[in-house]
RNA sequence: GGGCGCUUAGCUCAGUUGGUUCAGAGCACCUCGUUUACACCGAGGGGGUCGGGGGUUCGAAUCCCUCAGCGCCCACCA
């Protein structure tokens, strides 16, 4: 049967899985004796299908639990996915929009259900693409944010963290998203500068009882009806003498103070503020500060409402007031000025509309003091990040942290168990269920006939991420009864096993951008609960970005589909693609070159193996060559797997796969395999059969958390094997120590098949033509054969010069291929080059040795290299010198 | 505005405490090759005054200062 000379991988990657699957090699149970290896996945969020981003960062958490389950630990990796409350939320929201129906339409149990479906069809997409990628999950436990024991314990964790004083419910200005209509927390807003300039408009305001006017700088005239004062500096002599007097509200006349307060700055705009402490977070400071009136003038879907008291703005959005008005400033002539500057827009970083600081009633969590432990774990190691730079990041968020609403205006989510028995603010309890908080209810209100219907559930959800930071305690069910004590607040390990086995993480693989949103608050999380920190390493990938260095999104059109990649180059190729170019915490360039690099090593790959599986073999005796080259490769793969457990050990993925793409190339399919390969026709003595079969095989082990399927294939087909002896369980080969002699010589044996190799290229000869090789070098006794083999020669003597001769010098020893037609000046050029390098390298040595300082401060090994290469340029010089001489 | 980081071959990046051939790798490029595993290949080759300037040192890609460019994070100047 003839092997295809090119390895397809759709033949056979869907069989593999299949296969891994039948025999559960990716299901972990903690009644082991085995040590745990627990990786658990970031969930993807059930909004849409994962990018090239997720396939990186997947592909990554793939490698690294294939490893361990080679070193025989109980590798668990979990997947699972989010259910994004305000991302899938919106998205739901547009695809109803899109069929005609409204939200406001529906009910909150209608929308659910809507939800629901949505989250069943993408979430199902998402763990076939983790397949089709090969990621070897655990999927019996797969886990999603909204299932019933994990909402069990977002409950309880907002139950138990208001218990402890850290939630409180406020009024408080927070960033409100217009268009989703609900809060979104600081982290949610994104600031940028954008191509339009705001402008500032200069406005001026009547003063009461007087023909003055005071000019105030707004770059949001639409809210100039929610003014409830104007403030300026104290200090500033220019206005100092106003504090105390009232000013007019354009339009509607409304009579404000105007105050003196030091937040309003010299040099900026007029040094007049006006204050709108309900549209603005510093003018609502302001306004608790003197005590100022709220006057909010916008609803909650960035529409201007009756509060602004002018009719034809009311019911239109912001924006558009804000040109209308601009021109009725205009047209009364009191805009004195149109000045463009610079400033940063904030949006929401879901919908893109621009967030209104909105003065509303919002759940939040005091992140002081519950995050200290959180800080230092990261800043002492004991949480390590791969690439450290982001302990410098992370540091100074937490030093800056603030705390954290946690409550949205949406119904896809876990709904926040407060239940209020009256209308007053605080007249509410928290309670897991219904039934719990009417009992609660009655002990705070002495009313013992409250029902279940006198209680009325807060509407709110929690933020997504107020849910996923449990996410590694969760999924082990880890607030259930048994364990967790909602008097102490504690989990207790000892009582879930799994939870005991598996926790902590041993590596998070994620993004930067999520460091806050989630990894530092998983760390809180750990450290609440458990006393003890989720993961022990936090592994930070790239973003992936096209090869111009833009963001890959969908309308730039620049994200290809991971999966009609994997289906043109196989999933092996794409893991590795990503994996050529992708350095820890360093963005991904994303090429298809490189992806069809990746296909082009599967290939090499199978070739070697088609090369291998090709040979007859016969009962003839192991020529020498065959067992030297044995020999080389033996300790070359050992170094190899030296260098790729220290790249592993610094989570340097991309240079681990390097190392073992340099070995199968470079070594094993260059060197080795050309050295033993049997003559044309000629069948392989059996011993170096079974020595090249071996070989391959720790190849392919060290290949298989790269690129899985194509060792699982070659695994059985290399040689037969039992139905479960599968590679991915295969034993993880351990580093031995490798000989130097060993090394060394085939340096030499290399550097010479190299200079004759050089010779031939640019002298035009043939690699077909055998040449004669004359030396006296003694190395040449050991190593003959095999260079005959590599080099092409016919013969090796110890003898004279011959008359015409390419020349060339390794070390000390001189080395001649006879050769008729020769061109002497060349050579003799050549020689001289080399010679006079010699000499160059000679002077600097002499220079360095005769320095005093050089010779007392250097270390002794730096001192004695430095005379050896003194010695070898002054050796080489000598027999160059001969050989010129000769010519 | 504050903080952090980056700048090494055409591209993407290695370069541990300054000193073992340290100026490297992969890709790209050039030349040659229809060799009996692979043209998704083989053999060979060219290419960088390590962003600029200054300093410390016997010795600097590596340490210090400075300038320039880029990136990230944080922040309530209307």
């Amino acid at each position: 049967m003839s092997i295809s000379a090119q390895y397809d991988p759709s033949k056979v990657e869907d069989k593999w899985y299949r296969y891994w699957m039948d025999y559960g090699f990716f299901h972990a149970n903690p009644k082991t004796e085995k040590e745990s290896y627990t990786i658990v996945i970031p969930p993807p969020n059930v909004t849409g299908v994962l990018h090239m981003g997720h396939m990186l960062n997947n592909t990554i958490q793939d490698i690294l639990v294939r490893k361990a389950r080679m070193e025989g630990k109980e590798a668990c990796w979990i997947p699972g996915t989010d259910h994004a409350s305000i991302a899938t939320e919106a998205k739901v929201v547009k695809m109803l929009r899109e069929k005609g129906i409204k939200k406001s339409d529906i009910s909150r149990e209608e929308f659910l259900k809507y939800a629901w479906e949505w989250k069943e069809k993408y979430g199902g997409v998402i763990l076939k693409q983790l397949k089709k990628l090969g990621a070897s999950c655990d999927w019996e436990r797969t886990a999603f944010t909204m299932d019933e024991s994990y909402y069990k314990a977002v409950i309880r964790q907002f139950i138990d963290l208001f218990k402890k004083g850290y939630i409180y419910r406020g009024l408080r200005m927070v960033n409100w998203d217009c268009e989703a209509q609900t809060t979104i927390s600081n982290e949610e807003v994104i600031y940028k500068e954008e191509g339009e300039k705001a402008i500032l408009y200069h406005v001026k305001y009547q003063m009461k009882d007087s023909d003055e006017f005071v000019t105030i700088a707004t770059q949001r005239p639409e809210t100039i009806m929610g003014d409830t004062a104007i403030a300026v500096n104290p200090r500033d002599e220019r206005f100092k003498h106003l504090i105390g007097k009232k000013a007019l509200v354009p339009f509607i006349n409304r009579e404000i103070p105007i105050i003196g307060d030091d937040y309003v700055a010299l040099d900026f705009g007029t040094g007049c503020l006006k204050v709108t402490p309900a549209h603005d977070p510093n003018d609502y400071e302001i306004g608790l500060r003197h005590d100022l009136e709220i006057v909010d003038t916008i609803d909650p879907n960035g529409a201007i409402n009756e509060r602004c008291e002018i009719k034809k703005y009311i019911g239109q959005d912001r924006f558009t007031v804000r040109k209308e008005i601009v021109k009725d400033l205009k047209k009364a002539d009191i805009l004195t000025k149109e000045e463009e500057f610079i400033t940063k827009i904030g949006r929401s970083e879901r919908t893109n509309s621009v967030v209104e600081p909105k003065l509303s009633l919002q759940w939040f969590i005091k992140m002081k003091e519950i995050s200290k432990r959180a800080h230092e774990v990261v800043m002492n190691d004991e949480i390590q990040l791969f690439p450290s730079k982001f302990k410098n990041t992370y540091s100074h968020w937490m030093e800056h942290v603030r705390d954290w609403n946690i409550s949205r205006q949406l119904w896809w989510g876990q709904r926040i168990p407060a239940y209020y028995y009256g209308e007053g603010e605080n007249d509410f309890v928290v309670a897991e269920t219904l039934e719990k908080a009417v009992d609660e209810a009655k002990k705070v209100t002495s009313n013992k006939n409250l029902g279940e219907k006198d209680l009325k559930q807060d509407e709110d959800v929690l933020d997504t991420w107020a849910s996923s930071n449990i996410w590694p305690i969760a999924i082990f069910d880890g607030f259930n009864d048994t364990c967790f004590d909602p008097t102490t607040g504690k989990i207790s390990k000892e009582k879930n096993e799994e939870l005991n086995f598996f926790y902590p993480v041993d590596t998070l693989v994620t993004a930067p951008d999520i460091l806050f949103f989630w990894v530092a608050r998983m760390i809180i999380a750990g450290y609440e609960y458990l006393d003890e920190k989720p993961f022990n390493n936090v592994y930070l990938t790239g973003m992936v970005r096209d090869k111009q260095r833009r963001k890959m999104s969908k309308s730039l059109g620049n994200s290809p589909d991971p999966l009609e990649l994997i289906e043109q180059y196989g999933a092996d190729g794409v893991r590795t693609g990503m994996l050529f170019s992708s350095p820890a915490g360093n963005d991904l360039l994303f090429d298809e070159k490189l992806v069809e690099q990746g296909r082009n090593f599967s290939n090499k790959i199978w070739n070697a193996f088609r090369l291998v599986k090709g040979w007859e073999i016969s009962n003839e005796k192991q020529p020498k060559v065959n067992q030297q080259a044995i020999n080389w490769f033996t300790n070359r793969f050992n170094y190899a797997l030296t260098e790729l457990e220290d790249h592993f050990s610094k989570f340097r993925m991309s240079d681990a796969l390097m190392t073992a793409y340099k070995l199968v190339w470079n070594d094993f399919c260059s060197w080795y395999l050309e050295w033993i390969k049997p003559e044309y026709g000629n069948p392989i003595d059996q011993t170096t059969f079974d020595a090249t079969v071996a070989l391959f095989e720790k190849v392919l082990k060290i290949l298989h958390p790269f690129m899985p399927f194509i060792t699982e294939e070659l695994w059985h087909e290399l040689k037969g094997r039992g139905k479960s002896e599968a590679i991915i369980v295969a034993e993880w080969p351990k580093p031995s120590s490798f000989d130097g002699e060993i090394m060394k010589k085939t340096d030499t044996l290399f550097e010479i098949t190299s200079h004759i190799r050089n010779i031939r290229s640019s002298k035009g000869i043939s690699p077909k033509e055998a040449l004669e090789l004359i030396t006296s070098s003694y190395t040449i006794d050991t190593i003959g054969d095999s260079l005959k083999k590599l080099a092409n020669i016919s013969s090796i003597a110890n003898s004279n010069k011959p008359a015409h001769a390419f020349s060339f010098v390794i070390g000390s020893d001189k080395y001649f291929i006879p050769f008729e037609s020769i061109n002497m000046e060349a050579e003799r050029k050549k020689m001289t080059d080399e010679l006079n390098r010699m000499i160059e390298l000679k002077n600097s040595a002499q220079k360095k040795l005769s320095n005093h300082r050089f010779v007392q401060n250097a270390p002794e090994q730096v001192v004695v290299m430095e005379r050896k290469k003194l010695a070898d340029a002054e050796a080489k010089i000598k027999t160059l010198g001969e050989s010129l001489a000769s010519i």
